[in-house]
DNA sequence: AATTATGTTGCGGT
DNA sequence: AACCGCAACATAAT
């Protein structure tokens, strides 16, 4: 999935494209890709569209749209079924749209579609009031870019936990917006062991932890994202974080620091890619 | 055929 | 309570 970053960058993009359109309809080509009404969501306007954790949510006139792309969610964005920004077609989205994973079609008044593609049906679409959507967002923690994670709020949440630090970092509750990807690159950037135990971790560790995974995170925004699988821009192009993965993916790859064996285990039965020189 | 996959939730056991 | 491993969700690629 889609971590922050590629998140970010689709929400970007959305925005400037999608505010101040109106839906004209909903099409579901898998029910449980979409809870809602369809018929209600018909001449809704789209006020705004945002980021909290690896959300999406668009605000509508009335309601709002909250999306989660999982694994293998894409929103794809077509202008009178040409790709947006043009360019040629190529592998960079899969198949031609809609495809045999779209999921959900929704139609807007100027032409434009969007098209909600999901491999894998992790992913989802709900429609859902403001409460509603505060209580779903209630559960986060903050933002892992957000100016309220210092140093001194991250350390003392790794205080409580004792397990290891790679795993306290998937947790969205302590902060959010980190997947396997960043907290893998993070890591390693901070030169910190993924199974150093959490509360064993130094503030002046946190320090340079907060700093590494800051670090990655912005530059994989600014980059557009990674696209390891299936993750597209709203365009239908490819990220350019992928090429600079520090570790992440990278088994049996020199180490870009030490030129050691880059090596991969299981924690929380999900791949870690570390150096063991240099993340102590 | 088995393993792997950018995420999250929930269950049972310790 | 905290923590762990594992399964589940569903699909495709290697």
């Amino acid at each position: 999935m889609p971590e922050l970053p590629e998140v970010e960058t689709i929400v970007k993009r959305l925005k400037s494209e999608l505010v101040g359109e109106v839906i004209t309809r909903v099409e579901v080509k898998r029910a449980k890709s979409f809870q809602g009404n369809t018929k209600q969501l018909k001449g809704r306007r789209i006020v705004d569209v945002s980021r909290r954790a690896k959300l999406i949510l668009i605000k509508l006139n009335q309601d709002n749209l909250l999306i989660h792309l999982k694994m293998t969610g894409q929103l794809i964005l077509i202008n009178d079924h040409k790709r947006l920004g043009g360019g040629h077609p190529s592998a960079d989205w899969i198949g031609g749209l809609p495809s045999s994973h779209t999921r959900v079609i929704i139609y807007l008044m100027s032409g434009q579609v969007l098209y909600f593609n999901d491999q894998r049906v992790f992913g989802w679409i709900r429609q859902m009031s403001d409460q509603a959507v505060d209580q779903e967002l209630a559960q986060y923690g903050p933002d892992i870019i957000n100016v309220r994670v210092t140093a001194g709020y991250l350390y003392q949440r790794l205080q409580a936990r004792s397990s290891a630090i790679k795993l306290v970092l998937l947790d969205s509750r302590v902060v959010a917006g980190l997947g396997n990807i960043y907290v893998c690159d993070g890591l390693f950037l901070a030169g910190i062991n993924p199974q150093k135990k959490a509360k064993t971790v130094s503030l002046s560790q946190v320090t340079k932890l907060l700093t590494a995974l800051k670090t990655v995170i912005n530059r994989a925004i600014k980059l557009g994202g990674a696209s390891i699988n299936t993750y597209r821009q709203v365009d239908g192009l490819s990220g350019g974080y992928q090429d600079e993965l520090l570790v992440y993916g990278r088994e049996d790859m020199p180490c870009p620091q030490c030129g050691a064996k880059i090596e991969r285990f299981k924690q929380g039965g999900r791949s870690t890619f570390w150096c063991r020189q240099c993340q102590r």
